[in-house]
RNA sequence: GGCCCAGUGGCUCAGUUGGUUAGAGCGUCGCCCUGUCACGGCGAAGGUCGUCGGUUCGAGUCCGAUCUGGGUCGCCA
């Protein structure tokens, strides 16, 4: 039944039809969204990446045959038409692009027919993502993602537009690597030629694009996939996309600078968005201690005070002893929230224990002035009056109080902080701010590893001013490293890297990597060290994570094309799959099977 | 690996304290309809309630396990 077109050509996609075209004849194919048959008239809806127009069949036009040839379409029925475009007939459909328009048909071909599809494809439906994802193909038909990958593709476009003019050169570097087991788990791929050796799929491009570096090609990026075999998240999947740079003969501003304008540049060209710069920049440490984040949202206030100083004399066991282990105590005001049922309140004490918190100490400060609180019996009236000042606590709020090491109580605040913006509606997904933090610690002990490791990685250059401290406070010293956050995310994070063979030797010292070790995993950088480096810097994008923000959409999945489930499997295609004895022995691996 | 949420016709949901043949809207199918656009009218088909086990005279409803999807903590240099 399905007819072949040739001899048509396709005029127009569908919402390009305009009233210019009045009177015109014009040929569109497309996807049936909808029949309404009435009769001796037809009307079918006419669907493309474009959007939707309105065609007529009418006996008198299209002839007995082909009339009733209409009179099958169904939903998802691939059509090719020819007709003229006229001014509708009927009433104006205001929701439509083409809505004063429609086309009257005098010619049809089925081009393919379709069954039912198991959900409508149409926007503002609210479908299982377990179905979405299985019947992908259909998914990607709606309306809302084919917007999300054309903005997608409109970015990377005006990404390359941007960094050609700027002079940087797109190369691509090499998917099939060596595994260096630092940082996230790789993906490894076993080698035929080489039994029992293995590639690694790159995490970033990272040691590369140094490389490209001291091969004297001085700006480089690339739109990179990138492959992490770790655990997924609304905002993380198993493999995404970078927009990688470097840059050599520069320093952190003249990064900054180069990446505000891009930014700048493709809000403005693809969402008409007016970025200010420049972009306000903030220190780790300062991040922190304000937002308990080093992804901080500025579209709001809530900010954290550390109210330490003044209870480290009160009789509340549980601040007292946070601070004589070496934490702090620290609060926010959720203003207007002191109505708040206690029944909530509780709830936000289990959503701080799940960020490691024992509890979570709170004040209502009543209409009247009065407090009612957690711990008011083991404060006097003036310890409590001084830490309501220093929240700035008026009546009517509520103020939460963490007491713990650092870490626990800026991440248990941090994440308290976004928790109720959401609820008291603080958050406008249509504002758009951009921060810097700049200045991030050099190193993270890690307790699991009983070490120090990297908190960006192994070839981030420390601050000079902190060179001194590499040996006697290593914990201390901060890094020429940086991140770009847009309403509380991280899209990006670069640093200026260590040129100089001395300072890296230090580094991997400092990472409990033996000169042979480093040798082994990254002898390659260090020997291109050896034979004249230029000073260099860089920065990578999530670009998936950049998309979905820029589409208003909560989820990574919403702005990938075929994205991966929870468990890191396609629903669609059913990957991973097992394989073949045949490829096994190919590749001398044996494998458990499961009996199934 | 932990915690939380969800799973009822093709889709989205409802289903009261466990109680006779499990409901609705949309969709689908058939007939009718010349201006619809959430078309309309008449009629019809379609589910044993994710799976397994248990409690009970009786379970969609209670309990346990398990599967699937989502969120999140750990993890993500």
């Amino acid at each position: 039944m399905a007819e072949a077109m040739k001899g048509l050509h396709r005029s127009h996609r569908c919402t390009e039809v305009t009233n210019a075209q009045i009177g015109q004849e014009v040929t569109l194919m497309g996807w049936a969204q909808k029949r309404r048959n009435l009769g001796s008239l037809i009307f079918v809806d006419l669907r493309d990446r474009t959007g939707i127009i309105q065609l007529v069949f009418d006996e008198n036009d299209i002839g007995t045959e082909g009339f009733e040839k209409a009179g099958k379409i169904r939903s998802e029925f691939v059509l090719a038409v020819t007709g003229r475009v006229e001014k509708r007939g009927g009433a104006i459909n205001e929701n439509l692009k083409t809505g004063e328009i429609e086309v009257r048909v005098t010619s049809l071909r089925i081009l393919s027919e379709a069954e039912t599809p198991p959900f409508p494809i149409e926007d503002n439906i609210q479908t299982k993502d377990e179905l979405r994802l299985k019947y992908r193909y259909l998914d990607l038909r709606r309306p809302r993602l084919q917007k999300n990958l054309m903005l997608r593709s409109k970015v990377a476009a005006a990404v390359r537009r941007f960094l050609d003019q700027e002079g940087f050169l797109e190369i691509e570097t090499p998917v099939l690597i060596k595994s260096t087991p630092e940082g996230a788990r790789d993906y490894l791929v076993p080698s035929r030629i080489h039994p029992g050796h293995f590639y690694a799929l790159p995490q970033s491009p990272q040691i590369f694009k140094q490389l490209l570096m001291c091969s004297g090609y001085d700006r480089y990026f690339q739109l990179a996939k990138c492959f992490r075999d770790e655990d997924l998240r609304a905002d993380r999947q198993p493999e995404f996309t970078q927009i990688d740079m470097e840059l050599s003969f520069v320093d952190i501003d003249d990064v900054i600078d180069v990446n505000e304008r891009l930014l700048a540049y493709v809000f403005k060209e693809a969402i008409g968005v007016e970025v200010p710069l420049p972009i306000p920049r903030m220190t780790w440490q300062e991040a922190m201690d304000r937002f308990g984040s080093d992804k901080p949202d500025i579209r709001f206030g809530m900010e954290l005070k550390d109210v330490s100083e003044l209870v480290k004399d009160c009789g509340f066991g549980v601040f007292t002893g946070a601070l004589a282990n070496g934490g702090s105590v620290r609060g926010i005001n959720a203003e207007g929230q002191g109505n708040m049922p206690r029944k909530k309140i509780d709830a936000l004490v289990d959503f701080a224990k799940g960020y490691g918190a024992k509890g979570l100490a709170y004040l209502v400060i009543n209409p009247d002035g009065t407090y009612k609180s957690s711990f008011a019996k083991f404060m006097t009236e003036e310890e409590l009056d001084a830490i309501v000042k220093a929240l700035d606590g008026k009546p009517g709020d509520l103020l939460l109080f963490a007491a713990d090491k650092n870490k626990i109580v800026y991440s248990v605040l941090g994440a308290l902080r976004l928790e109720l913006a959401k609820n008291m509606g603080l958050i406008h997904k249509d504002e758009y701010k951009f921060l810097w933090i700049t200045e991030f610690p050099l190193l993270e002990w890690s307790e699991e590893e009983n070490r120090f490791v990297a908190m960006h990685h192994p070839f981030t250059m420390p601050m000079e001013e902190d060179l001194d401290k590499i040996d006697t406070d290593p914990g201390a010293v901060r890094a020429k490293a940086y991140d770009i956050t847009l309403n509380g995310n991280e899209i990006g994070g670069g640093s200026v890297r260590i040129h100089q063979n001395d300072i890296q030797e230090k580094m991997f010292e400092l990472l409990g990597f033996t000169k042979k070790e480093a040798e082994e995993r990254f002898g390659f950088l260090l020997g291109a060290f050896r034979y004249g480096v230029p000073p260099h810097a860089g920065l990578a994008y999530g670009l998936d994570r950049l998309i979905m923000l820029m589409a208003q959409e909560d989820s990574i999945r919403e702005v990938i094309a075929f994205p991966k489930v929870k468990d890191a499997s396609c629903l669609m295609s059913g990957a991973p799959g097992l394989v073949d004895d045949k490829q096994l022995q190919e590749l001398e691996l044996e494998v458990k099977k499961e009996e199934k």
